[in-house]
DNA sequence: CTATCATTCTATTAAACGCTAGAATAGCAG
DNA sequence: CTGCTATTCTAGCGTTTAATAGAATGATAG
């Protein structure tokens, strides 16, 4: 029966779509919004040429869809599986590559000597949520905000930080939030905010996973 | 920040792993049992050495591991985690990819024109092996049963499936199940057991699925 | 210490991939 | 219809991948 090898020959064609730096570049920008060609293509820093046969592939893999509007192509994830894919896909990365852990901790333990950066885990940011001891705070840019976040959740883009702190309660602590274990936008936000003196942790994960994990988004 | 895409160059490497037909048949292999470049060459078709470099591959990408055991390399996965990336790929595939869903009609709707051959989920299955009103029947050859296998299964490799019946209980349901959703010795077990009379049905996943849930095993 | 078996390494070839740059197409505004 | 913008298609070039065959290495049994 060569039908099944057939069939492990086009799941494996599903899995090369995600094999390519920058075409998860593009997955992980793809599960904060859909967004057009032009936006996925310089928010990765690709050429528009580039971005676009890379998205044929993902197309190709269904991975994603696209759709017109006006004259854009709106292109978003297929599937809310994609991003537990990749969220397995980091954990198997991270216990199994050395080099894995190296490029992890080359990118968060600038100054965490005093582990006080320590992240908080979905748990114990639903039991905070649940008190009322905790504030979230999305560092992510406003149209990434709008179009998908965690319950009440106050937006202030890492750029804005310091001009928009009064958005900030003083009482709380706060727990601030990006795209995902490996945005750095959150990890910026905590360590400049624990200089102005204000309780403030990191969550672990980002808004997809929370998405994924079917939580209650706005 | 180019640590960024490095870590996005790394996962990309590990899903390149998966990139492969072969590499997947060797995965799903390993997910059964543990084995020596011998051993899985010759169960997936492949000559020793194009065997060895998938293995080299799926090494590199932190996939499996290898221990020497007197002559034999005995290769094994890294990692649990991998078989519910298999299983939600597929997953994806299956609903996204018109190509997929066409090759698994393929195999699996030869005769089922009367839908007499509907699967048993894994919560039914739990049900019914609580109830006591079902019987396990494990078709895989003997070094994949002796590995690890379901509680309670009795184990017919299918070639001596008709050689064997009278270790099969009359008057329980019987539920058949193999190496996972397209693995056909399953489905060829229940074809010929509703032949002979039998109330068979077939697991819709596999033994490496049930173990990665983090059910029971022997 | 030599013969044998299991595995890995090396060289070679064909195909697939990733990128660039420029041409072609689709939708829209005037 | 013309020009403009967003996207896709095409050709070309260098790199990577997959397969094969044969040499090299490692472990063990005599």
């Amino acid at each position: 029966m060569t039908t099944q090898q057939d069939l492990l020959d086009t799941l494996a064609q599903v899995a090369r779509g995600l094999g390519n730096g920058h075409r998860l570049a593009l997955l992980e920008r793809m599960a904060q919004a859909e967004a057009s060609v032009d936006t996925l293509a310089s928010t990765t820093g690709l050429t528009v040429g580039n971005a676009s046969q890379h998205l044929q592939q993902l197309r190709r893999a269904g991975l994603v869809t696209a759709s017109r509007s006006g004259k854009q192509m709106i292109y978003r994830l297929t599937d809310e599986r994609i991003i537990t894919v990749l969220s397995l896909l980091r954990q198997v990365a991270e216990t199994n590559l050395a080099e894995m852990e190296r490029l992890v901790s080359r990118l968060f333990s600038d100054d965490d000597a005093d582990g006080a950066l320590e992240t908080v885990s979905q748990s114990e940011l639903l039991a905070g949520l649940e008190s009322g001891e905790v504030a979230l705070l999305d560092v992510r840019p406003v149209e990434e905000f709008q179009a998908g976040h965690l319950p009440e959740a106050i937006n202030i883009p890492l750029e804005q930080l310091e001009a928009m702190l009064e958005k900030l309660p003083r009482d709380k602590q706060i727990v601030a939030y990006c795209r995902g274990p490996y945005c750095a936008l959150s990890h910026e936000a905590v360590q400049r905010l624990r200089e102005l003196g204000y309780r403030v942790r990191r969550f672990e994960e980002g808004f997809p996973e929370w998405k994924a994990a079917g939580l209650p988004i706005q």
